[in-house]
Parts: structure tokens; C-alpha cells; sequence
DNA sequence: CACCGGATGTAAAACGTTTTACATTATCTC
DNA sequence: GAGATAATGTAAAACGTTTTACATCCGGTG
């Protein structure tokens, strides 16, 4: 790769590299002959800034990093489409970084903050990927970060997400008001900070509605399809069974009316079935899945936009950003008869 | 946020900062005293290198920046797993680029490698993200590449893929052993190479068989579930019916059986279908979706492998990788009574 | 004791830009 | 035509590292 930098064009168009510099970032600076000059020899020496250079002098890269447990989950992908969009529309590129839950990796991509090669991060894990010392954070001394749909513990940073606790009372009130009086929950990780806001609004609605729990019918396992496959098989081996299944998120969802199918249950004639997030597969499923929607273009769009404005400077009135969901009510659940 | 760099570091410790910067890199350069008095005095004052002048000096990134067409598709996440996985083990971290098809975000991700910011490109797209002027390619001229899943037309870069061509024989080949002689295809992007060979198999396979293939039963649309719901629609306002519909990819197959089931078409019953890329979903479905499976994280891991090995200047003895595929037969498709 | 070689430290150049401060030239005003 | 001002160009510093080339010190050898 032949190297060619601003000191070749300055070489070829016969001026300084300042002035070269000047041509191409800052047309006003310099007269139009010059301009087309300069612009004619870095097209025919085939010119590509070097953006290392660029962003060590100006100290902005141009990049967020978005610290995504995992980019392939159906639930963030419009989230992230959402944040590339309004990122691009502000002259930011946008690094994916898919982390696989690990701590480690999240803490390599974020610093990519500290290093320069970031100019901010939106972060959707419920801890923070730095060292926090002792003593209190010192909020000046981190990179810009928007919390998005989780919340790592500290007010400081923006969050943005749905009021999970509120969801997943709509949800199991839809379910109470169907007739359903034996609920079962299955849910992924509990570290997680919007795990643990939808149980607490499970157990208010199953409360307020004068209903006990039966605690052998809450199945932790992982967020995914498998994970629900595995919860359900154990679900089913308690002793009693539930009418239905609150599962926190579609994967769950869709693996446990796999596994409903195979013992021979039918959804949602013998059994209920909702779900969390409504990944574009939820309406594809048979039955299609009654879920919980997740606005993830309003999500991804204001977290872009409050790190953005981070960036420049601008702090948001309010750090608390809740998005509005919705009770998508498909073919999964099921009035009792009777109810 | 106190910028701190290696200058302060050595006011702290006390010797210059060549003497950091080799305590930090070049531990056998420096007694082991003044080793220990650099690296307590970095940490003391929370030091975090700049990559940016790191890489400027050195003319090497650490990074590699994967292009894929959307990122959120499930095909590929298995693919981008793998790709991560052997990256990280060779001290490389990924940037993942999702340009929703578009040639413009192709050409500003692959951009980053000509401006220093990625060593290398693993591209998932039939066509290269350069300029390619007039006259033969001058391949020194480019950044280290690998095609992935797809064939730019050139055969200086490594490509890995399965053997499209083949399998969609294969696939059809398994639908006329079931006795099904009226077959549709439904597929996305027709510009793509993978897609034109899959076409190229089918045809193939058909003739051989004998068969005649009625031009009206084959739907381009997009590979999305929306592509595949809106092309099993077309498919049913034919005068007659297919008895077996062969997806170009497992999302149209999981949106194509959503229309037949609403049609009150009973897969396979009624209609056989069979999908390409054996997506996870595609075990969930129902009924569990017979498919073409391809081996994503050989492909990701292969693409990975060869593109670092080829930064480090070494280039691969062939540059055509085939990976194999295996023909997965679930449920979705049957043996036609009498066949 | 003179000399050599290895170990350790450092000054300074280099990477490719942007930007400040200044110099020169052109244009305008009276 | 003098002086002021605006327009245009440039030299050089700066960003934070790595690395080369050199300087110094030390112990050992003949």
C-alpha cells in the first residue's frame, strides 16, 4: 500500500500542508484556485486521510461503542439499527461490541473510551465496565455513557428503557384476566437489573390480585431459546402444573412452546404462553406469541441521541428516560372457560 | 477527565518517558527496579495508553472490521461468534459494521482500513467496497481482505463459503426423492453470488431430474421474514399450486409457512417447505424446519484465521475454501403419498 | 590500568494530521 | 497614494506514543 499522505498533495498541488489541511477541512480558508488544486491532486494520487492522525491531533475519534451482550439476540437488533441511524445522521460511525456477558470484554470495549478510540459509550449491561474506585464516582473522570435498558446502580449516567416492573404487571394481569390463577415464570439472568424490576412487578400484580405463588413454578435459566427449552422440561416435571407461562423474554418463550408441543400440550388450548420484547419472529411463531413490546427504535434512537449530546457537552434535564410498552395480544393466550 | 500519559508517568517515577514507554512494552529493556517504579507509578495515577498515537507510530490498528449486511440476522451470528473468538485469541478485537446493504456504509467501513483504523477487512457482501479503477486490480494497492459467505469477483482475496451450487442440489434433490415434481423457490437479493448459485443448483437439479420448471413458481423478494409473507402471498394467487416451496434462507421459510398456515395450508401436509442457513430458530418452528445448514462458526473462524494470518503476511496456499454443508430434515418437509 | 562489552537510561525523531500565529499580498477607503 | 483591513498562504508546534541511536555506567579481562 502506497502510503500517500497531505505532504504528498502539498508536493504535488506546490503549496504547504497547511494549506492542503485547510483546503479539505476548512473550504473558506482558502481561495477557490487553491482549493481545486489541492483537491484535484489528492483525487489523482488516490488520497485517504489517516484518521488516527486526525482524531490524536483533534481528540475525537468520530465513534461511539455500543457494549451489547449479544448482537445476535433478535431483541437488540432494532435497537441497534436505531442507534447506526441517528449515529450516521450525526456524522458518528458506530462500533458494535458483542460481548457474550462477559465482564472482561466489556470492560475491552470500553475502553476504547479511554483510549481515544471512542468518543462515548452506550452501554446495555447492568455493570459498569470500569474499575470504580473507592469512595464516590467521579462521574468527570469516565467517558460519556448512556445506560440502555438496564441500569448499572448509578444516577449519573443516563438511562433509557421501559418500566420493566409496570410491563411485567401488565403482563401478568392479562393473564389474571384471562382466569389464569396458576402462573409459572421463566426467566433469564437475575444479576440483571430489568430481570429483577419484572419480578417485582410479577409478584405485585400475583399480590394485588390476592394470588400465591408457587415458588417451584419460577424457572431461572438463560435468555435464549435453549434456555427456555430446559426451564419448561423442568417445569414440567413439577407436580402441579401451571394454566400459564409468563416467560421474560420471546426466546424463552418460543422454546418453551417447543417443548409444550413435544410433551403434547397445545398453546394455548391446554397452556398460555407470553413473552417479552416482540422480536420480529414473535409474530411468525405458531401460534403467533403474545408478548410484551419493546419500542426498540425509540430505545436505540434516544440513547444515541443522549450520548450524542453528551459528547457535545449537553446534559439531559432528566438521566430517567422511560420508553412506553405495549401488550401485544396474539394467539399464545387464552381465556379460561368459565373466567 | 484528567488526561494522563506516558509524560506524567515519568515526572512521577522520575526518568523519561522512552524509559516508560519500554517498562510498559519492552520489559527486558529496563532493570527490574525501574520496571517496578513505572508501572506503580502508572497505576497510582490511572494511567490508560492512547491508542490512537500507539497506532499512529506503529502503522498497526489491532483491529479488523467485519462487513456484514445486517448484523441482527441470525445466520450470521454464529458467524460473528466464531469470528471474535479467533480474533480475540490473536490479540485482535473485531468492529463490527452493519451497513443494512448499503454500498455507501460498505465503502465507509471498508474506509477505515485505508485510513488506519482497521488492519484488515472480513467482507460479507458480492461487491468490494473500493474504487476499483480501470485496469487490472493492483491488489498490493488494497488492505488485507477476506470474502466471506460470498464472492466479490475476485480471485486475489480468500473466500470461504459452502458450495452454494451444490447445496441447493442437494435441497432440491431431497424434494424430488420426497416425489414432489411442482417446486417454487422463493429468494432474496438476486445481485448476490451465493444466491445466483443457488438458483444455478436448483436449475440444475431440475434438469436432471427431468423436470420442467414453471418460471411463475420462482419469487425473488428479500431475505427477511416480511420477504418470505410476501412472497408465499404471490406464490398463492397462482393458478395452480406447488407442492413444495424451497427458501432461499430460513427466515423466508419461517415467513412463507406463517402465510401457508393462515391460508389453511398444513406444512408439510399440504405444502412442503425447506429453508437455507439453519438458523437456531429454525428447529423451534413448527413444525422444527428442514434445512441446509451451514457450519457458521467454520466460516467465521476460516475468514478470521485467514485474514490475520494474511496482515501478518502470510498468504494462504489456495484461496478458495469451501466448507461443507449438511442437509438437516426436520419436519417441515414430506414424502408425497405414492412416491 | 586500559579496554571491551553488556546493561541501562535518554534525547530526539517520527507517525500524519490540525491549528495557531504570523507574514504576505490584495482590496478598499478617503 | 497612504493607510487600514481583509484575504490568503505558511512555518511550526502540538497531539501521545514508539523506536533509533547514542551516552553513560559497570564489571570483567588481559
Amino acid at each position: 500500500m502506497a502510503k500517500v499522505g497531505i505532504k504528498d498533495i502539498a508536493a504535488k498541488a506546490g503549496v504547504s500542508i497547511a494549506t492542503v489541511s485547510h483546503a479539505l477541512r476548512n473550504p473558506g480558508r482558502v481561495s477557490t484556485k487553491t482549493r481545486e488544486k489541492v483537491l484535484a491532486a489528492a483525487d489523482e494520487i488516490g488520497y485517504a486521510p489517516n484518521s488516527l492522525a486526525r482524531s490524536l491531533r483533534t481528540a475525537r475519534s468520530g465513534s461511539i461503542v455500543a457494549i451489547i451482550p449479544d448482537v445476535a439476540d433478535s431483541h437488540n437488533s432494532s435497537i441497534i439499527k436505531a442507534i447506526e441511524k441517528v449515529a450516521h445522521s450525526r456524522g458518528y460511525s458506530v462500533l458494535l461490541g458483542d460481548t457474550q456477558g462477559s465482564e472482561q470484554r466489556e470492560r475491552e470495549f470500553a475502553a476504547m473510551a479511554r483510549s481515544g478510540q471512542a468518543d462515548g459509550i452506550i452501554l446495555m449491561s447492568h455493570r459498569l465496565p470500569f474499575n470504580v474506585q473507592d469512595g464516590p464516582l467521579r462521574i468527570e473522570d469516565l467517558p460519556p455513557l448512556v445506560n440502555g435498558c438496564e441500569y448499572a446502580g448509578y444516577d449519573e449516567f443516563p438511562v433509557v428503557g421501559i418500566d420493566d416492573t409496570q410491563a411485567a404487571i401488565d403482563a401478568t394481569n392479562h393473564l389474571i384476566d384471562f382466569g389464569h390463577r396458576e402462573i409459572a415464570v421463566i426467566t433469564g439472568d437475575i444479576e440483571s437489573t430489568s430481570t429483577q424490576n419484572r419480578m417485582t412487578g410479577f409478584k405485585a400484580a400475583m399480590a394485588d390480585a390476592g394470588l400465591t405463588i408457587d415458588d417451584s413454578f419460577i424457572i431461572y435459566d438463560e435468555y435464549t431459546l435453549e434456555g427456555g427449552e430446559r426451564a419448561t422440561s423442568t417445569l414440567l416435571m413439577r407436580k402441579t402444573r401451571p394454566t400459564a407461562v409468563l416467560c421474560f423474554s420471546d426466546e424463552i418463550a418460543l422454546g418453551c412452546m417447543f417443548v409444550l408441543r413435544q410433551h403434547g400440550f397445545d398453546v394455548p388450548n391446554d397452556i398460555s404462553v407470553i413473552g417479552f420484547d416482540n422480536i420480529p419472529f414473535a409474530k411468525y411463531a405458531a401460534p403467533p406469541l403474545t408478548t410484551i413490546a419493546q419500542p426498540g427504535s425509540d430505545i436505540g434512537a434516544t440513547c444515541a441521541t443522549l450520548l450524542l449530546d453528551l459528547i457535545d457537552g449537553k446534559k439531559p434535564d432528566e438521566n430517567r428516560h422511560v420508553v412506553p410498552h405495549e401488550l401485544l395480544i396474539r394467539e399464545s393466550t387464552m381465556r379460561l372457560p368459565g373466567a
